[in-house]
DNA sequence: TTATATACAAACATGAATGTATGTAAATAG
DNA sequence: CTATTTACATACATTCATGTTTGTATATAA
C-alpha cells in the first residue's frame, strides 16, 4: 500500500483513537476488539499494533486526550484568576464550566462515560483509579484554596473549615458528574445541572 | 456423583454467587470466566450452568443480595422512624448507617465495587445503570420529604427548597460512596467519611 | 541515488471463553 | 418400589480476540 508521509500517520493515530472511543462508549471496552476499532477506523489491525502497543495503551492515550487538558481547566479557572473576582463565583465558574464542557464536546462526554461505565479497573486499569483520585487531591486542595479566600473576605460562616466545604464541595460535584452521565437520556439531571450548582454553592454564602 | 437435596442444592448456588462476587471485585466481570468461578466455588460450569443461564444472570442474582435488603433500610431509616426523632439526625444516621454497612459487610462492599469501578454497563447490563439511577430517584424523594418536615420544624433555613437540598444531600452522598469505594487504601476517605456527613448535614442547620 | 527506516496490510498461530449436548447417580414423587 | 426428575460432571463444537511474524511500497536520510 501508499506509504504515509508523517503528518498522515498522525492523522492515521488519531482516527484510531477516535474510533477507540466511539466504541468504547458505545460497547465497552472488553467487548470493543482491536479488529473493530480497525475497521471502524478504515485501517487494519497493523496499523493498530504499529501506533499502539495493545488495547490499554490505546486506552491511555484516549484518557490522556481529554484528562491533560482538563487538568488545566481546573488550575486556570480556580487560580488564576485569583484576586480578579469573587471566590465563591470562581468555584461557581469552575463548576459550570466544567459541565458546560462536557455538554458541548461530544469527544470528552464519551471519554467520560468509558471512564465512569464502560471500563473496569483492574489489572493494568488499576493504576487510572489511582491517579483519578490523585487528581482529585489536587482539586480539593484547591478549591479549599478558593474557600480561604472566601473566609478571609467574610463571604462565608467562619465557623466553617475551608477542608470540609471543598471536600463537600468536591463530593458534590462528583457525584453530578456521574448522575450527569450515566444520565444519558438527559432528562434527569442535564436540564437542572446549572442549577444545582448555584444552590450548592448559595448554601454557603453567609 | 453424590445427588444433592434441595437444601444442599442452595448452598451450591450461594456458593456460586460468593465466588462470582469475590472475583469479579477481584478480576472484573468481563475477565472473570464462569470456568474461574466454578473452580472456585468447587464445582464444575455444569452446575453454574445449571444454577444460572449465563454470566449476566449471575451478576443479577449478586447485585440483589445486597440491592434488596439496601432499599429496606432506606425506608426503614428514613421514613418509618417518622415523628420520632430530628429530620435532619435521620438523614445523618441513613448517611452514616450505609457507611458502616460497607465498612462491617464484605459482601456488600465487594458488590459495590462490582458496581462502581469492575463492570462495564452495556448491552444487558445497562438497564442495570437505569434500574440505579430509578432507585436515586427514589431516595432523592424520600430525603425530600425528610427535609420538608425540617422546614416545617424550622430547623432549615426557609429560603432553601427541600427538592434542591435532598438532590445535593444525594449528589454529595453518591460522590462519598463513590470515593470510598475507590479509596481501597483506606486513607483518604473512609477514616473521615462520618465527619463529612456530619459537616454536610450541619450546613442544613439553622 | 541508494540504503534504510517507516507505516502499514496480510497471514499465521494460539488460547480462551462460551454454549450446548450428553452422561449419571441419587433424591423424590406416585 | 419403580419412574422420573434433579443436580450436577464431562465432553464437544464453535467463535473470537490476541499477539506475532512476514511482506511491501514508499518516504526520507545520507
Amino acid at each position: 500500500m501508499v506509504r504515509k508521509t508523517k503528518e498522515d500517520a498522525e492523522i492515521t493515530r488519531q482516527r484510531i483513537i477516535d474510533a477507540a472511543r466511539e466504541l468504547f462508549s458505545k460497547n465497552g471496552v472488553s467487548k470493543t476488539s482491536l479488529e473493530k476499532i480497525a475497521k471502524h477506523a478504515d485501517v487494519t489491525r497493523g496499523a493498530v499494533y504499529w501506533h499502539f502497543e495493545n488495547k490499554t495503551e490505546l486506552f491511555h492515550a484516549m484518557r490522556e486526550q481529554v484528562f491533560l487538558p482538563l487538568i488545566d481547566r481546573i488550575d486556570s479557572t480556580l487560580l488564576a484568576s485569583q484576586n480578579e473576582q469573587n471566590p465563591l463565583q470562581r468555584i461557581e465558574n469552575f463548576l459550570i464550566g466544567t459541565v458546560r464542557v462536557l455538554a458541548e464536546d461530544k469527544a470528552t462526554r464519551q471519554t467520560y462515560e468509558v471512564l465512569m461505565t464502560k471500563c473496569e479497573y483492574v489489572d493494568e486499569f488499576a493504576q487510572v483509579l489511582q491517579q483519578i483520585l490523585n487528581n482529585c487531591d489536587g482539586v480539593v486542595s484547591n478549591i479549599e484554596q478558593v474557600y480561604i479566600d472566601a473566609q478571609q473576605q467574610k463571604l462565608i460562616n467562619p465557623k466553617q473549615s475551608p477542608a470540609q466545604l471543598a471536600m463537600d464541595t468536591h463530593l458534590f460535584f462528583s457525584g453530578l458528574l456521574h448522575m450527569w452521565v450515566k444520565d444519558s437520556d438527559g432528562n434527569r439531571f442535564r436540564t437542572q445541572a446549572e442549577d444545582l450548582v448555584k444552590a450548592h454553592v448559595n448554601l454557603r454564602k453567609i
